[in-house]
RNA sequence: GGCCGGAUGGCAGAGUGGUGAUGCAGCGGAUUGCAAAUCCGUGUACCUCGGUUCGAUUCCGGGUCCGGCCUCCA
């Protein structure tokens, strides 16, 4: 089976052929670490993550790079603000960055470049691009050159004449044409900065991912993915500097865009009052539903944020995890069950359709819940428990997830408590006193706990 | 104004030139002391108008509506 994915660069679903078969490399543009990660930003790494679990099934080497922005003007006003030194506030948040997005199962990437370690790179690109005559100094600022690089707007399908006639912001006197961007800026005294050949100053956003991916990957790699707000204008950027720096033609490869998100209908703002961090709604759910939720629908199309659809992604988890549970002693490890997730690589190749291959794990749960031959529930448990490794899903153990012990804490009810109270309720219902037997139920119900009657005894989970 | 996406059953959401995924909700049944969980059965969906075709929700064109981007904003 042959991975296909939806390149921005060409507008069409190309046969993904990497640079170099033994060694797969994907960048991805990471956060700017001033605040908590909020749902929006939580689709991309899902949405990456999903494709490098899947890369690392079909390829032998992946390295995954994602880049941290520690330097940047949002960073500074927010130190300005509170009066906290700008490294505490980057790495503080930098930490609830990687907790949150461990919550929702994202692995972590292989290399995880900040950008104020990589200074001297991107000095020493910008030197180059002005010695190249694609950027010229100004005022203390390094400019890139757009009429330098005639495929300019190849990624975003934008003319300079279109990108010129839609500006709408007053363009700085320094430039010399109004579409020339930033790749060194000065700074005050009070803001940070670096010395350079143009004097204390600080990079330009785009520079960072060009300079790092360079030092990372060399000139060419495979993929490179963000949200569909970058691609104009920095990834566009992005390719000028680098292909421009280079001399050759092929940056990233392949280009991959996640869509929107927006939640119940209109788009995220602070100000509409439905703005969601992850931590927001790692209260209200698991993070795995969370996930869940976020890959419910194709990377590709914007994805309408509804507190219904996680309240079945939810469900959906309850479900599985129920399924497992009665397979509990069934052995799947070592078992194969290759032709059984053939379905879901091959969903997943088609251009990371999860949707599909969510829809393998719905047929694979049901044929494990009709199953009665043990060998028939070890490879459906193990199908079950391969394809929930690659789609980043079923990574905790039925016990914890059914118990309610996920991020959730438990409160209520103890664990020894309610096993006593399950014999309570089982004696009474042996000596058919079904009043006694419901009064405990109910309690139960009251501490949002669901009891399931079966051959075998009573099992129960947190609702 | 320019450019780019999208429009599928009550809801969410894949996919396809002709035997109409999947999940949730609903309805009927099995099971259960009653439930829960699970299983079985059940739904004449593809914005509109033209065109191509033996046949279009799927391809092409017009329209309507929705969303996004347009230089430092995920």
């Amino acid at each position: 089976m042959s991975l296909r994915i939806y390149n921005t660069l060409t507008r069409e679903k190309d046969s993904f052929e990497p640079v170099n078969p033994g060694h797969v490399r994907m960048y991805v543009c990471g956060p700017t670490v001033y605040d908590r990660a909020h749902i929006g930003n939580a689709r991309p790494v899902v949405v990456f993550d999903t494709l490098y679990r899947l890369l690392k099934h079909l390829f032998p080497k992946v390295t995954y790079a994602r880049n941290i922005t520690d330097v940047d003007d949002k960073i500074n006003q927010r130190a300005k603000e509170t009066g906290k030194d700008i490294r505490e506030i980057t790495e503080v948040t930098a930490g609830y960055y990687h907790e949150d997005m461990d919550a929702l199962n994202a692995l972590r990437p292989d290399i995880e470049p900040r950008a104020t370690e990589h200074i001297g790179e991107m000095i020493a690109l910008a030197a180059t691009l002005i010695e190249k005559g694609h950027a010229y100094e100004a005022e203390g600022h390094v400019l890139f050159s757009v009429k330098t690089m005639p495929d300019y707007g190849v990624l975003s399908r934008r003319s300079r004449d279109e990108m010129i006639a839609g500006a709408r912001v007053e363009v700085a006197p320094y430039k010399r044409d109004p579409e020339d961007f930033v790749l060194w800026k000065p700074s005050a005294d009070d803001q940070p900065g670096w010395d350079s050949p143009w004097g204390r100053g600080r990079p330009g956003w785009h520079i960072e991912c060009s300079a790092m991916s360079y030092k990372y990957f060399g000139e060419t790699f495979d993929i490179h993915g963000g949200g569909q707000d970058l691609i104009f204008p920095h990834h566009e950027n992005e390719i000028a500097q680098s292909t421009c720096a280079h001399g050759h033609g092929t940056f990233a490869k392949y280009w991959m865009h996640n869509g929107y998100l927006m939640v119940e209908g209109e788009k995220m703002s602070k100000s509409l009052g439905n703005f969601f961090t992850v931590k927001d709604l790692l209260e209200k759910a698991p993070g795995e539903a969370i996930r869940l939720c976020l890959m419910s629908t194709h990377y590709h199309q914007p994805l309408n944020w509804t507190d219904d659809g996680l309240r079945q992604a939810k469900q959906a988890l309850d479900k599985f995890y129920t399924a497992l549970t009665r397979v509990e002693d069934i052995d799947a490890s070592g078992v194969d069950a290759a032709e059984e997730i053939k379905p879901i690589i091959n969903a997943l190749c088609d251009d990371l359709n999860a949707p599909a291959a969510i829809a393998v794990m719905h047929d694979l749960v049901g044929r494990l819940n009709k199953s009665e031959e043990p060998s028939d529930q070890a490879v459906l448990k193990a199908a079950l428990l391969q394809g929930g490794n690659l789609l980043g899903l079923l990574q905790h153990s039925p016990e914890v997830w059914r118990k309610g012990n996920v991020e959730q804490g438990q409160g209520g009810l103890s664990d020894a408590e309610i096993d006593s109270l399950i014999a309570a309720r089982n004696a009474a219902r042996k000596n058919r006193d079904f009043a006694e037997a419901d009064r405990i139920r109910d309690l139960f119900a009251d501490n949002k706990i669901v009891l399931e009657d079966g051959p075998s005894g009573t099992q129960w989970r947190r609702a």
